[in-house]
DNA sequence: ATTATCTATAGATCTATAGATAATGC
DNA sequence: ATTATCTATAGATCTATAGATAATGC
C-alpha cells in the first residue's frame, strides 16, 4: 500500500499486484498472530494467488513478512511526512507525529498491532519511521528547541515510549484516549528539555489530518 | 533460575531439574532467534534431556516459551527488589531500577535480549516486572515525587523507553554505555515531572550492587 | 516467444504418542 | 509399585520444485 512509482508494462502491473496480494495477506495476519504460526499455503490462498507464485517474488516466509513491516513502515511515514508538511516548529512537527502515531490504535489497529508486534528492532533500521523521526529531532535540536544530545538514543527513547503507549491502548481499550497521545507527546518533549508551560501548548496546538 | 519453594522429594527435584534444563534451554534459544526457528526436537537436544520428556512438563512449545519468559522477569523483578530494598526515596527506587535494568546489556546480555524481544507485551502483565514497576511509580506519585497521573500509561512510556533504549544498546554498541542508562532514568523522571536538577541528582547517586 | 501464474507432488521436517527402560518410594 | 524419563515411529504438516497452463508482448 506504501506508494510506488507506477509499473511499465500490463505484464508488470500483474506482477505488481500478485505482489501486493501477498503483502496485504502478510498484513493481516501479522496484525493478528505471528509470523509462525502461519504457512506459505494459508497465505498464498489468503491472498487468492496460486501457490507456487509466491516464490516468484520471495524466497521464504520471513522475507515476505519482512516486505510487509516494510510496506507499513513506509505507508504511515509517507502520511506523517504529508500531514506535518506545513508544520513551521520543528518541535511541533515532532510533536504532531507522536500525537498522530499515538492515535493509530484508534484510527488505524491493522498497522497499530504491526508496529507493537515487530516496531522495536527497527527503531534502527535506515528506512521507514526510524530515520523521518531522527530527522524531526536533530531539526530541533539544532533550531534549539530540544536540549541536543545524542539523537540516537532519544529516538529509542522516543519510539519506545511510543510502542508502549500503543501496547496498552490494544490491550486496555479503557484505558487510554486519543487525549493520553497529547500528554505523551508533552511528556517527551518534557524529556527533550522543554518547560511544562511550552511542553503543553506545543503538545495541544490544532492537528493536522482531524 | 527465578527462585523457588525447595522441592520435596528426590523424585520432585528431578521433575524440577528437567524442566528447569528445558527452560534454561528456551531462554538460550530466547536470546539468539525467534521461538519460531527451533524445534522441540533441538530444545530437548540443548537441554540433554530425552524428546518424549518434553511433553511431561509442556503441552508445546509456546507453553515453554512462555514459562522461560516469566522465569527471565521473575528472576530480574527479583533481583531489582533485593538491590533497591534499602533505598527510602521512592523515585530513587524507581530510576535505580532504571539504571540496573538499562545496564542489562553489558551485565546480563541474555536477559536483555530476551526483554527486548518479548518484553512489550508483558508490560501489562501480572507478574514479573511490570507490576513491580508499577508499585514503585504508584509509591512516587502517593509521595508527591512524581506529578500524578494515570500510572499504567507511566509504566507503558518508562517501559517502552527501556525497551528501545536496551534494543539500540545490544545493537550499536558503540553509541551507548551505562552512563547513558543514568540519562535515561534522567530523562524519565523529567518526563514524570520532577525539574532538571533534582532529576539530575536523584539519577546519580550511588547505585547498589555495583 | 516470453513471462507469470497455477497445480501437483516428492522429500523433508516436525509433532504427539505408545511402549520400554530407569529411578525412586515404601 | 509408582513415577519420570527415554527411544522409536506413525501420521500430519510444510516447503520447494518441476512441469503445465494462461496471459501478455511484438
Amino acid at each position: 500500500m506504501a506508494q510506488v512509482p507506477k509499473p511499465a508494462s500490463r505484464l508488470e502491473r500483474r506482477k505488481t499486484r500478485t505482489r501486493q496480494a501477498l503483502i496485504d495477506a502478510a498484513r493481516a495476519v501479522l496484525a493478528r498472530q505471528g509470523m509462525a504460526e502461519v504457512s506459505i499455503q494459508e497465505l498464498t490462498e489468503a491472498a487468492d494467488v496460486g501457490f507456487g507464485s509466491f516464490y516468484n517474488h520471495f524466497g521464504s516466509k520471513e522475507e515476505l513478512f519482512h516486505a510487509a513491516i516494510a510496506d507499513v513502515l513506509e505507508e504511515h511515514g509517507q502520511l506523517l511526512d504529508e500531514l506535518t508538511a506545513g508544520i513551521e516548529d520543528p518541535a511541533e512537527v515532532f510533536a504532531a507525529s507522536v500525537r498522530l502515531t499515538g492515535r493509530l490504535a484508534d484510527t488505524h489497529p491493522q498497522i497499530a498491532r504491526i508496529l507493537t508486534r515487530t516496531g522495536l528492532p527497527y527503531l534502527s533500521s535506515d528506512k521507514g519511521l526510524a530515520p523521518r523521526a531522527l530527522r524531526d529531532i536533530r531539526h530541533a535540536m539544532d533550531a534549539g528547541r530540544f536540549r541536543s544530545g545524542n539523537p540516537y538514543v532519544a529516538l529509542a527513547g522516543a519510539g519506545g515510549a511510543m510502542l508502549g503507549f500503543l501496547q496498552l491502548w490494544i490491550e486496555r481499550p479503557d484505558m487510554v484516549d486519543a487525549s493520553a497521545a497529547d500528554e505523551l507527546a508533552e511528556h517527551l518533549l518534557r524529556m527533550y528539555g522543554m518547560n511544562h508551560e511550552e511542553a503543553h501548548a506545543v503538545a495541544h496546538r490544532p492537528l493536522p489530518g482531524g
